[in-house]
RNA sequence: CGGGGAGUAGCGUAGCCUGGUAACGCGCACGGUUUGGGACCGUGAGAUCGGAGGUUCAAAUCCUCUCUCCCCGACCA
């Protein structure tokens, strides 16, 4: 390809509203243009960048014997009705009606469709197991799309079903995706975790996430760089340091505690008590049923955990109003001590402990001296906490990192709660009619993209990992006009061509450094530099990631970039 | 949905407070000089200032409504 002829528009200076280093560089450097919010459109060096990443994906699904299917955007109601989601996802899901007033949704995922065909095709077991794939465009109106294709409305995405006769048989498709996920992202060049996620409201037994550490992600993970433990935040735990109560008054004191509102507050009051010897009293509305749900004061609410641990299926925090009729006091000196007309949640943390302070439901009034197992009635303990960086693992006693990350992939094992719903069922060998077990499997071919600029890239541009970069090779002459470079390149670009290797070729009449810059900005990971040394038989070897260059002679280039490319794919995989 | 910010030429911005008929840089076109890290000189094209309504002799500027985008939060099988 020509750079002529091939469609780059990068830009000189960063879009003023790009955020998010791989929104800022994707636009800059003519990747991608937003069309409206959450919705972008992929421009030629983009597309490209997608089609290496889903040829990978491709093979390595191709290769656990998945086949590739292509299923519809625009579905009817019906089959998201069968399932219950019609409801479920409320206002995520783009609906539209037809001309005779038909509701129809854009797909968000495609459990459904694909288990309708199972249902209405598998009748045996002999027709089982089944994984079936596809790459297509799934629609979510977020609420709030955001950094650029992290976060977006419109994406693409591979998802993948499993479907067999047993869970022998649904626990041997998902090792397989767990195994295909991570060859994989190995060779997108990624680095990533594989998480313990939580299951959530949807059932099933298991789920492992595929997480990119990165400031620009929206998820938490907790991982133990000695011993490997990596899980969600919602799901992960850790273990606390030991604290030592000395033993309290035989009663919880109540003292006034004049416009202390919170925790903090309360930890500089005279007479009050530090953040690890206070409970922290919350109210939930647990499916609009109040909660009490206690914490130690210094310790974070997980909502996911609190709706795991009660499978809730909706939960909000009380309002203050609704608070101070329950209790008899606003936030900042609430307490459960005593409380026995509201059931209490309680986090493991607190279990034991004594000799605590809490609010005492009474404004401006605080109990010291409680005795959780004496004074409190706990209806249930739970873990319910956020860990924190710095707190133990649980396996092998290393202090646990915590730090944002993308998420690029999502297995989960369903069971049968899409075949139940939906009558997905085939006859077993005893001839016993049983609902087909289903696993679902997906990944964000976007967010692959974009985790790799985020993890890749310096104040020049984008570092593409050689296997998904749009060129593997960009050829620069310094100047194309004159007659020995642009035959040097001319030459160069097509045998590097007729060897297979993805090549751009700047014929374009600008200065060198205008092509040096764009060539760095787009992210080509080796560059082959044409200029003045050609007349002593020498061009330049640029490594765009190392920055740095190596002389070759003429004759040998073809198979000296072959070499660093080979070199540099195997050090992607490993 | 709550809070904050912004819409002026393809891009980045100034002008707005204190109304007087749109400016700068980059990019673009043409001519010339240049050619190893975003060149220089000259000429030129390009904006009814997000939209609608209002105030005024006069509105990018003041008022009202509205649309869109960005950020923080809520939300996210």
């Amino acid at each position: 390809m020509r750079w002529s002829r091939i469609f780059i528009p990068t830009l000189r200076e960063n879009p003023a509203t790009a955020e998010a280093t791989s929104h800022r560089l994707l636009l800059r450097a003519g990747y991608i243009r937003q069309l409206t919010a959450g919705v972008y459109s992929y421009l030629p060096l983009a597309q490209r960048v997608l089609l290496k990443i889903t040829d990978i994906i491709r093979e390595e699904m191709n290769r656990i014997g998945a086949q590739e299917f292509l299923l519809p955007a625009l579905n009817p109601a019906e089959v998201w009705k069968e399932s219950g989601r019609w409801e479920v996802m409320g206002e995520n899901m783009f609906r539209l009606k037809d001309r005779k007033g038909a509701d129809l949704c854009l797909g968000m995922t495609h459990e459904e469709v694909f288990t309708a065909i199972a249902r209405d095709e598998i009748r045996s077991y002999k027709q089982l197991p089944q994984i079936w794939y596809q790459i297509q465009t799934k629609f979510r109106d977020e609420a709030r799309p955001k950094s650029g294709i992290l976060r977006v409305r419109e994406f693409i995405m591979k998802d993948s079903y499993s479907f067999d006769v047993d869970w022998e048989g649904l626990d041997k498709a998902f090792e397989a995706h767990r195994e295909a996920y991570c060859r994989i992202y190995d060779r997108c060049g990624l680095k990533y975790l594989v998480v313990e996620a939580s299951s959530g409201a949807m059932g099933g037994s298991q789920s492992s996430e595929f997480m990119v550490i990165s400031d620009a992600g929206e998820d938490w993970v907790v991982f133990c760089a000695s011993c490997g433990y990596a899980a969600n935040i919602e799901k992960a735990t850790s273990r606390l340091a030991d604290i030592v109560d000395e033993s309290g008054p035989a009663a919880p004191e109540e003292f006034p505690t004049p416009g202390v509102r919170t925790i903090e507050d309360l930890t500089t009051f005279p007479g009050g008590a530090s953040a690890d010897r206070q409970i922290k009293t919350l109210v939930y509305m647990l499916d609009n049923r109040p909660h009490i749900v206690l914490l130690r004061g210094d310790h974070q609410l997980n909502e996911t955990k609190l709706t795991d641990a009660t499978a809730a299926k909706s939960l909000r925090p009380a309002h203050p109003e609704e608070i101070k009729s329950l209790l008899g006091a606003f936030p900042g000196s609430l307490g459960a001590v005593g409380v026995d007309h509201l059931p209490v949640i309680a986090d493991y943390a607190i279990y034991g402990r004594r000799n605590m302070t809490t609010g005492a439901n009474r404004d401006d009034f605080h109990l010291r001296g409680v005795d959780v197992e004496r004074d409190i009635k706990v209806t249930k303990w739970a873990d319910l906490r956020n860990v924190a960086s710095g707190e133990r693992c649980l396996q092998c006693n290393a202090a646990l990192n915590v730090s944002k990350a993308i998420e690029v992939g999502h297995i989960f094992k369903l069971g049968t709660r899409y075949s139940e719903s939906m009558g997905a069922t085939v006859l077993t060998a005893e001839g016993k009619e049983v609902p087909i077990v289903m696993g679902s499997y997906g990944i964000g071919v976007g967010r692959i993209m974009a985790s790799a600029v985020e993890l890749y890239n310096d104040e020049d541009g984008i570092c593409w990992p050689v296997s998904i970069a749009p060129f593997e090779v960009v050829i620069t002459p310094a100047n194309f006009a004159e007659p020995m470079q642009q035959e040097a390149a001319v030459n160069l670009y097509k045998e590097l061509s007729a060897t297979g290797v993805d090549v751009l070729l700047d014929d374009r009449d600008e200065r060198p450094g205008v092509k040096f810059k764009d060539a760095d900005l787009i992210g080509i990971p080796f560059r082959l530099t044409i200029g003045k040394k050609l007349k002593d038989g020498k061009v330049e070897l640029f490594e765009r990631k190392t920055r740095s260059s190596t002389e070759l002679d003429l004759d040998v280039a073809v198979r000296q970039v072959r070499l660093s490319l080979a070199a540099a794919y195997e050090r992607s995989t490993n």
